[in-house]
DNA sequence: GTTGTTTCCGAAAGCGCTTTCGGAATAGCG
DNA sequence: CGCTATTCCGAAAGCGCTTTCGGAAACAAC
């Protein structure tokens, strides 16, 4: 299990170290029989370049990184596996290597950047989760080491990105629950320092404004994106004089807890009100009642991301690498036509009969 | 934002390299005065030691390498996010690096953990969800490389894990089942190549011994590790001519299907028929009913595998490190008291009042 | 047969750091 | 004050590979 160097194997085939490497790296200047018996040679023998070595001699990683997001929430990483064993795909076809870096915990974020790209451990960076300004991406900017982010940040210039539109999924969510008749549509948010929580919010106020509605402060309410979040902030909404009748949330975690508040209340959500979540997470088949959610195209987001990071390492311009995917509604129990009486008049109905 | 070498800041001490290079090491061979003035300069200038000329000089690559599992399920690794992180964590306050591998596909498996080794880029490996007799370990033994093993194989030997008891998990389950009153109980269970299946079905057969059950073929069916899979398993349980009146499955996925395969039959989870599931997933919380599950102790197991894993590449003994820690019953809804009567006898009951 | 080109390979200088070895300078001792 | 221990540091040889440069050999053209 030894090992063989470069200069057992030169010395092995009477050449110099030198002619062997540059006959296993596809030089031109090498004859296409030397060649030929170089390859054989270091197959024979087990021959693995080192890589360390090579890094050492090229200056080049033949790693990237991917930057785990800080949320200490385990919630909030349901995606990551997905998206390394995407990502790891992209880079196994060149052999490169996958690092899963974080900050420090108590460091100064922007430093531990700056020591990672310093490092020359890595060609480049993933980032993911971006705040609306974010000054990681600034950092990277400015140093110009390769780089791209899973979603974006308020201003969407001068680096790759790969993101999925929340702003257009929330309007297009705004126009189905209008099309069924609800026209007190309510929102669950997050703080919007991440950006994506502002992108769903513009979306939802978008979505009310091409449907001739008003936006209406009583009928949002702001919550950490856990299910608890979700319960508390739309057991608010609830109990307000004037309750939606439809509820969109900003993320499926916090929806599930819409339904369970909705669910304690009294109500059935579905019916009595209608809750659409986003994000498509898979356990919406399995909540009461099943969620419907703006989906988005989880397939092989890592794998791109991957491809395009490669992109731009190979000196390919960060701006022409920017996609942005849609989100497609799921339909499932959650969502359904407002009904047409409210409590009150039917209990009124009742009486009348 | 040009990087500062050894040479230069031997230069401007006045030293020679290998001097600051010791100072910075702590050689005791360095006197304390001259060590100072060294790190004194040495962050005024802002040097940071180049990691991959380090690794090529000392041979130690101060990495180490975390195994994805390969399942291309992507509900099968809920928790990779939450283990990176711990290990990371862990692994942060070396300032070792972690690289993340997937084995390429259509290539041996072994070969691929073969030229890892070699490679030299990691000194240590995590392997997850090992094979009842899992090639990859034995690899890993007779190469006498450091790793450590999320869960064991059967032979759990030689070599470190750190995993929880699915068996006793099990054997527990039944007993609280059988508390309630349940005797024939159902499991729902998966392929038995991945050893903790096998476990889980060994600690099923544990607690009808236990109780003085009779183990029956028929209440047990085996199905792929999804929703849809402990759907139809639960189906077919529930189609046979004497159903079981409370399931066991293998892991909340399955069990999330089998609450739906009862509800489906038109019967009520939890009161009709009892469900127990295993792994403790957030989302047990908000299924229909929140699902009674066995959960595992999640908390820190990955900072725990990477402590470990640092103790045995420093030279421990792999055997003086396996932790076998416990699951606990979480009850919510979907387990309740056998009923006292069939449909049928309570029929009858009826009758007779 | 001389000069000019190509073709192919050897030699050697790094890449940035570690570590062994030996020796100068200082201290300790009689 | 001379002699042996100590203390502290400089020098140099790698670690395994890449890459530039120059030149020998082989071939072409006149």
């Amino acid at each position: 299990m030894k090992r063989v160097s470069l200069k057992e194997l030169a010395k092995h085939l009477g050449l110099a170290e030198g002619t062997v490497s540059r006959a296993l790296n596809n030089y031109p200047d090498i004859s296409e029989t030397t060649r030929d018996r170089v390859r054989k040679a270091a197959d024979a023998l087990g021959y693995r370049p080192n890589n360390t070595a090579k890094r050492l001699a090229t200056g080049r990683a033949e790693a990237v990184a991917y930057l785990m997001p800080t949320s200490h929430s385990a919630l909030a990483t349901p995606f990551v596996a997905q998206l390394l064993q995407g990502l790891g795909d992209s880079l196994a076809k060149r052999g490169w290597d996958l690092l899963v870096v974080q900050p420090e915990s108590g460091e100064d974020e922007v430093e531990s950047l700056r020591r990672l790209v310093a490092s020359g451990k890595v060609s480049g960076i993933v980032l993911s989760r971006p705040a609306k300004v974010d000054i990681r991406i600034e950092t990277l900017k400015s140093l110009g080491f390769p780089f791209i982010v899973h979603g974006r940040a308020t201003s969407a210039d001068g680096y790759a990105w790969y993101d999925v539109d929340g702003r257009m999924a929330f309007a297009d969510a705004v126009d189905h629950l209008v099309a069924l008749g609800h026209k007190r549509i309510g929102f669950v948010g997050a703080p919007t320092y991440q950006n994506f929580a502002q992108d769903r919010f513009d979306g939802f106020k978008d979505g009310l404004a091409q449907n001739g509605l008003q936006f209406d402060h009583d009928l949002m309410s702001i919550a950490e994106l856990t299910d608890e979040g979700g319960e508390r902030a739309t057991t608010d909404l609830l109990n307000s004089p004037t309750p939606p009748t439809a509820i969109l949330c900003v993320n499926d975690v916090q929806a599930i807890g819409a339904l369970a508040a909705i669910r304690t209340k009294g109500l059935v959500p579905g019916a009595d009100v209608s809750v659409i979540g986003y994000d498509g997470v898979w356990m919406g088949r399995h909540t009461n009642p099943p969620l419907t959610t703006m989906a988005q195209p989880q397939a092989h987001s890592g794998r791109q991301l991957g491809d395009m990071l490669l992109s731009i390492i190979d000196g390919g311009n960060p701006q022409d690498y920017q996609v942005l995917r849609r989100a497609e509604l799921v339909r499932r129990k959650s969502d359904g036509p407002k009904k047409v009486e409210t409590t009150k008049t039917k209990a009124q109905s009742r009486e009348e009969i």
